[in-house]
DNA sequence: CGGCGCTTTGAACTAGTTCAAAGCAAGTGG
DNA sequence: CCACTTGCTTTGAACTAGTTCAAAGCGCCG
């Protein structure tokens, strides 16, 4: 079962994410220790499965560049897309509790990650208790996001789901170096809708809403975003984007 | 800031909980250097309050007996529930993310709770491997526990959420020796409603019909659950409750 | 007793779902 | 190059589960 092709160039002193992902943080001379464990994994193509849910927990995976989505399946055959990952971000924690993974991962474009075998990462935090305290706190912050994440499926309207989802990728983008107006959703109508649950149609009308009311700039799954400030308000529910409030709409309503 | 008392009675190797609790699997001689770590907080009465949200993270906590809520807060000023603590359960990892707690945990009864003072436990992590993994083991638990609860929040109908509710409290009841059968829950409807992301209306209807049609017996905060696999079918919505499906009619007499 | 907070129940409403159909873009094979 | 398939997206229209608003009931405690 070992894809993992190791001896390629993966060192984390020269990587580019050095100061995102794991990494951040541990000194130089950990940092060797760690390089060394890290194995490079072949490229996963679109749509290519890293690990599915129940596997054996053998590695953690960081996301180098393309993106991965995690999702839980139910007994029934549903499905339930729990996040979308960038790269410097980790993925397969949750196989911590029992041994085997919980979620199944999944290639949203071409993508590589590194792969960290677990008893290497065990040996390792004893002799690196910064690496320990790294590990901690990446989950601590994973159970953290996770919180956001049921605090938003709980009393959130769909507008201010959708403001939400498309400003933490914007947050995210910033923090790898990319542009964060302009984003390329690399999943579908149907994914966001899982991920925010709302139906995929509930999403797209969204998208039509938003674009028209000069939000954003919505060209299939390029989305621009032109207004930030507004699209927080949105996500905070401040502002009702149903009615105009910006100038680009319709302006012929004669007010009560 | 410490309230936390020393020297009162706490030994873990003598506990109740000790085979459910953080010291599960951990060998003999190491459980004495928890033992030794382990100090017993004042006991919390009904609505006290053990951290605030943004509190310095300075302490993890075991309940010992009674029940925890922890609960989020937006800065539009409203509340999510995030989960419920009983006995044998750990609280305040959150604050590993950025040295603040994120959650608030306020006592739903008289409850007890032992305290591990975070420096203590780091500086164990390094002498006790086991203690490492089994608190990296418990964090990713609570991680599994959020998708179940995301994925809930997602797609389950009202009914299902419930019942998946009921369900998971009468297991943790199990857990701890406690009747599965018999539950006295220690918050209110609209708590419930939040944590499941249903109003308090919803909450209350739904225990008059599933009373009315014979799953549960309820009386304010006493449920008995009287036909379980029943109630595990609506779970996984095999089952409409909504149409009677059961014999019992209303019968209104408080459970023994 | 009287007041307070929680719960229950009813009735009206609405945000979001569901179902259905059409539009679009990309790929495939002739 | 076009016809055809396939999968995603958009849009419309009808529907409904759950919310909201309102009011009454119930327990409890000072």
């Amino acid at each position: 079962m070992h894809e993992v092709i190791s001896g390629l160039r993966h060192a984390c002193v020269s990587c580019g994410l050095r100061e995102v992902c794991l990494p951040a943080g541990i000194p130089a001379d950990s940092l060797r220790l760690i390089d060394a464990a890290v194995r490079q994994r072949r490229p996963l193509r679109a749509r290519e499965v890293l690990f599915h849910a129940g596997a054996g927990f053998e590695c953690l995976y960081l996301v180098r560049s393309g993106a991965l989505m995690s999702c839980s399946h139910e007994e029934d055959g549903s499905e339930q897309v729990q996040g979308f990952h960038l790269p410097g971000e980790l993925v397969g924690l949750d196989g911590m509790a029992g041994g085997r993974h919980g979620c199944s991962v999944v290639a949203l474009e071409p993508t590589n990650v590194c792969a960290l075998p677990l008893a290497l990462v065990q040996d390792m935090m004893v002799e690196v208790p910064e690496l320990q305290s790294a590990l901690m706190r990446i989950i601590a912050r994973e159970t953290v996001n996770d919180h956001l994440h049921v605090a938003m499926m709980g009393r959130r309207s769909a507008h201010e789901r959708l403001a939400a989802f498309l400003l933490s990728l914007s947050e995210r983008h910033a923090r790898i170096g990319r542009d964060p107006r302009r984003l390329r959703l690399t999943m579908s109508r149907s994914e966001i809708g899982s991920f925010l649950g709302l139906a995929e149609e509930t999403v797209s009308r969204l998208f039509s809403r938003m674009h028209a009311s000069g939000l954003l700039e919505v060209c299939g799954r390029t989305v621009l975003i032109r207004d930030g400030e507004a699209l927080r308000q949105v996500c905070h529910g401040q502002v009702d984007p149903c009615r105009p409030g910006h100038a680009h709409a319709r302006q012929n309503h004669p007010p009560a």
